[in-house]
DNA sequence: GCGCAGGGGGTCG
DNA sequence: CGACCCCCTGCG
């Protein structure tokens, strides 16, 4: 395949380092260059900047500039967003004006759901060395620039997995839940094209449940990070919990704080845009 | 350098 | 509510 190039002139709220370290994706790559190689679908992307410009650059399955607007969530016009939540409070503000180049990826479904099953108990850097181990066994191969990449294995291909196979990856205790999934999907007992079409929040957030290894920080990450893009969700981890508790609740024993009250506070600040709002809190927590 | 303890984006039973 | 697997990191 041939590389393609497509750059965006004078790009408001796109930070490299705040989409791709925010924490909601596993296999995005910082190069010596400081620009950052992906792979997502069966596309190799490199992304880089040059001041306000932003340079996508790689191998792609169709067309480049289709691929990225979708893919990077383009078409979205994030400082209206910005400008609605800064009014909210000053610790918006303050969160938003750290983390101004967060875009949300619209990734894909499958991949989504297994990676943050993995993610459960886990760190970043044993998570994206699990997800890449995964790929280079049953994806496929790609080769860009004279070096290999690996897509993310279809259900398919991750069906052919063994429990045992996942343990040696080092999944851990995750391995059954991964492998109880991906059966899951593959007979259909759980179906995505379906859940994309489903309108209803709850009964989508619901049928997410029902996958081994999902849980609701889980299912909330999977909403607001795939396609599914469901910016109602509003996934609470410790650093959240922690961020809405220092800001909104202030209980002196933050691990006493309820997931419920958490979640009506931000509900009632955030409204329909929680689910953002919670990413610039969070990547503005845990970083600084 | 290297060995080792400690902990990590939760979920399940 | 305790157990859960194990890679990574940081410290001695």
């Amino acid at each position: 395949m041939k590389e393609q190039e497509y750059i965006i002139k004078n790009a408001q709220s796109f930070e490299l380092k705040d989409i791709f370290e925010c924490g909601q994706c596993f296999r995005w790559n910082k190069e010596t260059d400081s620009s950052y190689t992906g792979v997502f679908g069966g596309n190799v992307i490199n992304v880089s900047k040059q001041g306000k410009d932003v340079i996508f650059k790689g191998i792609c399955e169709e067309d480049i500039k289709t691929t990225c607007k979708k893919y990077f969530d383009l078409d979205r016009d994030y400082e209206k967003i910005k400008d609605k939540l800064s009014k909210i409070d000053n610790h918006m503000k303050k969160s938003i004006e750290y983390g101004q180049g967060i875009r949300l990826l619209n990734q894909d479904l499958w991949e989504t759901i297994i990676s943050f099953i993995i993610s459960a108990n886990n760190n970043i850097p044993r998570i994206k060395g699990i997800i890449e181990r995964i790929s280079k066994i049953y994806g496929d191969e790609i080769i860009y620039n004279e070096k290999s990449y690996y897509t993310f294995p279809t259900v398919e291909q991750l069906a052919k997995a063994t429990v045992e196979d996942l343990r040696k990856l080092g999944l851990g205790f995750r391995d059954v839940r991964v492998y109880k999934t991906t059966h899951m999907i593959l007979e259909k007992r759980v179906d995505l094209k379906a859940l994309e079409k489903e309108e209803d929040f709850n009964k989508v957030r619901e049928t997410l449940l029902t996958l081994s290894g999902v849980g609701p920080k889980v299912a909330d990450c999977i909403l607001l990070f795939s396609t599914l893009k469901r910016w109602e969700a509003f996934p609470i981890d410790v650093w959240v919990r922690r961020v809405m508790n220092d800001l909104y609740i202030q209980n002196e024993d933050e691990t006493k704080v309820n997931k419920t009250q958490i979640e009506k506070i931000a509900r009632e600040k955030f409204g329909n845009l929680a689910g953002i709002a919670q990413q610039y809190l969070f990547y503005w927590k845990r970083e600084a």
